[in-house]
DNA sequence: CTGAAAGCGCTAACAG
DNA sequence: CTGTTAGCGCTTTCAG
């Protein structure tokens, strides 16, 4: 028939289907159906010879057309929102670390993880992945500054889940680490080794970062140390201008003994501008960052920082998700974060 | 904070589907669809009010069931090994910017990105990906040591390409940068710099890294300089084992004046032994890394490096797999490198 | 120009 | 236990 021809350009090199193996077998799909998936009710020896059949022919059944059939698409999309301002991807390893977690977590609930690419600033077309059946759920890393349209797909019903901080007159759910808690232990620790003129690097726009910031103050008030704004460095997340806003802040002149930046990426950079102005870390400086990615055991000194569990957080929303694609609540859920403790906030011994 | 509990899809309402809308515009499906996908025999006034009727309903043709009728997936599974002896992820963060550029080439090309989690000890259940229908082929990000197996799935004639290194008696189709040329760049540059003691840092076993050790001999060889065996230093790509490796290296008190490791992200971590064993870069030893990634240009002291266009590179694949996928034959190809000098194999001015 | 009908590759009642 | 049948949501002949 025409279709035939139209589907496969190349008959001879038709891809292998369950029709062949009935066939080869001498029985009805059903049958191959029920012995490849392991049905109850079908003979032993039936089964084992076709699932020996297909397997030396290297069939597998279609994926797509079970789940159309089953009407689950047993796909999930991930999106890394594009960098709204520069179009870059993100180039945070954060992410990359992100991306494993769920990428485990979907496999083992049988999900496929679709990875999309969205810009920033038309997070609208995230719910044409859900519209569109691409996907029965989305999973969006970083909240960024779209609080709103996030909330205006969660109107939609569109069922999805953000990594990013809890806020107030949130309609999605979301799943984060405790950024105030982690800002406040960071702060703390600073406290704690006698620091006293703590920077704080990071741009207080984006919410996450807003609550590691309102954790920073918290700490000082709690140890009655008063904040001098002047050590507010307002950066990006991005390497690049996280340096260049750290390096402006040092030609100002103003003091400092203390740092605390809002992801390990930009703290690596600021420890690396602050050498270059001939200060010592942790001597005349200790730092502190945000995330504990892989590279901050292995910097130079290595990053003192606070832990989220990269591993864990993939779990929970992959869970939160799957709550949501049944119809049924899910709550925003805050993880703990811990402080881990390295040189560059205080020499070893 | 009260925790608010939000429920999105609705379980009693069905998601809007074509004939929803056919019976909504008062005609058949088939009207609907041609009407959204553009076709030509359709009455431009029907084709407005069908296109306004489901843009405002939100809804958007299932691209699953089209993709099953039509025959094609339009989906390209993209897999990044995990490594073998450690079972992590990989954390560098070249795989993240080699991610975003093959997403950008595949969603130019209207394909969807499955990111696929495989054990780099059981490469063959990639494969699976294409005979269960998930996806009509596959791009391996690495070959890693699995040049056999590779060449085996070739043999099943199963598409994929491979980011890597192109090899004797190769099947399959790979894509990679010009690993021997970017070797010889590299150390040409440090041995034009005076450098006679140029470590390699890097393990052989793997063939991008064979070949860059061979550009390394060669330039050596261009040069005139003799190559002190005792300054192979075999580090895997992961950034713990290879400052390690680095570090056992120090204490045996070698000396070096160079360095040229096989990635960034291991150049940076020597960078930091060296550093912390009193050395000064680039004053005492130059080092050049191999990548460019982001944070080459930002670390301390930015890192001269070998340039390979991840840009293209996605691209590149991409076109090489569709080719594949044509049932055409797809030759392997090379991409050129460069060199980007920045200060730690040379003092700025 | 539009509709009816026949499937894409698979599963699940429903009957044997 | 196994086959028959009727679709999952869509596209495309083939006839109007």
């Amino acid at each position: 028939m025409v279709l035939k021809r139209m589907a496969f350009p190349d008959p001879d090199k038709r891809k292998i289907q369950m029709s062949d193996i009935a066939r080869l077998a001498g029985v009805s799909t059903a049958t191959v159906s029920r012995a490849l998936n392991g049905s109850e009710l079908i003979n032993d020896e039936t089964r084992v010879r076709i699932q020996e059949l297909a397997r030396s022919l290297n069939y597998s059944i279609n994926v797509r057309a079970k789940n159309l059939r089953l009407g689950d698409d047993r796909t999930i999309a991930v999106v890394i929102p594009r960098d709204q301002a520069s179009k870059q991807h993100v180039s945070d390893p954060f992410f990359l670390g992100m991306l494993g977690s769920l990428a485990d977590a979907l496999t083992d609930q049988q999900y496929d993880l679709l990875l999309s690419r969205v810009d920033a600033d038309h997070l609208g077309d995230l719910a044409a992945l859900y519209d569109s059946g691409r996907a029965s759920g989305i999973i969006v890393i970083g909240q960024w500054r779209h609080h709103d349209q996030l909330n205006e797909m969660a109107l939609r019903r569109v069922p999805f889940v953000v990594w990013g901080a809890q806020l107030a007159g949130q309609l999605y759910c979301s799943v984060g680490s405790d950024n105030r808690s982690g800002g406040q232990l960071a702060t703390a620790h600073l406290l704690g080794l006698g620091r006293r003129r703590i920077a704080f690097l990071g741009d207080t726009d984006l919410p996450e970062v807003a609550q590691r910031h309102e954790g920073y103050l918290l700490a000082h008030q709690q140890h009655g140390v008063a904040v001098d704004p002047a050590l507010h460095i307002p950066a990006p997340f991005t390497a690049g201008e996280a340096q260049a806003a750290m390096q402006a802040f040092m030609q100002h002149g103003v003091k400092l003994d203390g740092l605390f930046a809002a992801s390990d990426l930009i703290a690596m950079n600021a420890m690396g501008v602050l050498v270059g102005h001939g200060l010592d870390v942790p001597r005349d400086v200790s730092v502190v960052g945000y995330d504990d990615i892989e590279a901050a055991a292995h910097c130079h000194p290595p990053l003192t920082t606070i832990r989220q569990s990269i591993e864990l957080a993939g779990a929970e929303m992959v869970d939160c998700l799957r709550l949501l694609m049944q119809g049924k609540p899910a709550a925003p859920r805050v993880l703990a974060t811990s402080l881990q403790i390295r040189q560059s906030s205080i020499a070893a011994r």
